[in-house]
DNA sequence: AAATATAGTGAACATAAGTACACTTGTCAA
DNA sequence: TTGACAAGTGTACTTATGTTCACTATATTT
């Protein structure tokens, strides 16, 4: 088996693709049947299925609506300098983060950053950072590289988050026992930070990656 | 009525943000449930209404996962862009290197990555690399990293290359004392690599970025 | 004290939506 | 001409999910 779509496979992942645009959340068996006159779920189910299987989408079993999205069609050409009309995700490079004001503020953005949209598997707000020390060489982020940060207020323990603790934006590893917030460094040089309950403490979103330039 | 939130309403959206993000999908009202210990679903549903009605999201009645958003809380400086002319670079991703091939023979492409061009200073040809193992680890690129490869055919001391030794393609440091050339691992566990006259070595290129997706 | 808004329970219900199976059709290569 | 594969039908079934109701509790405001 190839990982080639067929293409009635390819229309159908496009349609995925613009019905989540349009709506917000993925459409169901009978919403994707209905769009292709394909009157049996079955039909659509095992087109799902492929799909599936050569990494194209995930679906969760049982769940309704529960597609998401792992991956765009690029076609494998070995060309080097491209113009189509793929559509690219543009986002913001946040540099000193002026105190008091909301991460994405114009005054903090330094720049922008073109990266391929296959790499921001979710949907989402996302922005990227320039890491400064070495508090996380462990986990391989080194001073001066670009972390990618999907936006979001939560998580979970041993992710890697990017945090504001009073005027600071850090990055580190969170951890929450019995509602003691620890960031964990990546660094034996260096001690974790407790977040007291009066602590000025926020996440600002997870590492989903990390992007670093040679010379 | 007011537009603001209570913290409840705040949490709550959050958390449905939060949910898109990462499963592709809006949460249903059980889940939500779930998360803030809230058992029945009417519950939950009430606080969904008092944020349609502020105007927060959309929810479309009788579907499931029916929660679109109106507004998000940060603006949306995170934009989708169409690629013009020139602007960004596709670079392809090298998989497995049939043995003889050209590197960047058709057949050895596995897909291509869209990067920004800012990123590669230099013009030339640039491929991507898929690492395997962590001989590099202590220079910072793990297992399952990609590598921004610029293509060439001598190095420097001391420079990260990529090179092709026999049928393997490795990434390692270059170092070149009279004559007797080594790859050098940064990882204790490894040993460098003698480069002998008679040894199959070639240089594919030197390493510019690293790039890494987590989760 | 009464009214109002927020927040939650627990159960019952209707329907939306995923899963499964047997059978059909058409195409294409061996 | 057999076989494999993609694609689709129709029905039946199970589970997931939204809707609704009556009732409780706790603040805050009038």
């Amino acid at each position: 088996m190839k990982n080639t779509l067929t293409d009635r496979q390819k229309d159908i992942l496009n349609f995925i693709e613009q019905f989540r645009n349009e709506n917000g959340y993925p459409p169901t068996l009978r919403e994707i049947g209905k769009r292709f006159e394909i009157s049996s779920t079955f039909g659509v189910k095992r087109h799902l299925d492929a799909l599936v299987k050569k990494g194209y989408i995930a679906v969760e079993s049982n769940a309704s609506r529960g597609i998401s999205y792992l991956r765009h069609e690029f076609d494998n050409t070995a060309v080097k300098v491209i113009a189509s009309e793929d559509i690219f995700t543009k986002i913001p490079i946040v540099g000193r983060v002026a105190a008091g004001t909301p991460i994405l503020a114009i005054e903090n953005i330094e720049g922008s950053l073109v990266i391929d949209p296959s790499f921001l598997k979710k949907s989402g707000e996302h922005f990227a950072l320039k890491v400064r020390g070495d508090s996380m060489i462990d986990a391989g982020i080194f001073d001066g590289d670009f972390v990618i940060v999907s936006s979001r207020k939560e998580a979970l323990n041993g992710e890697i988050i990017v945090a504001m603790v009073g005027d600071e934006v850090t990055v580190k590893i969170y951890e929450n026992k019995v509602n003691k917030v620890s960031l964990i460094p990546q660094n034996k040089n260096y001690s974790p930070i407790r977040i007291d309950s009066k602590s000025d403490f926020s996440i600002l979103g997870k590492v989903s990656g990390v992007i670093r330039l040679l010379n």
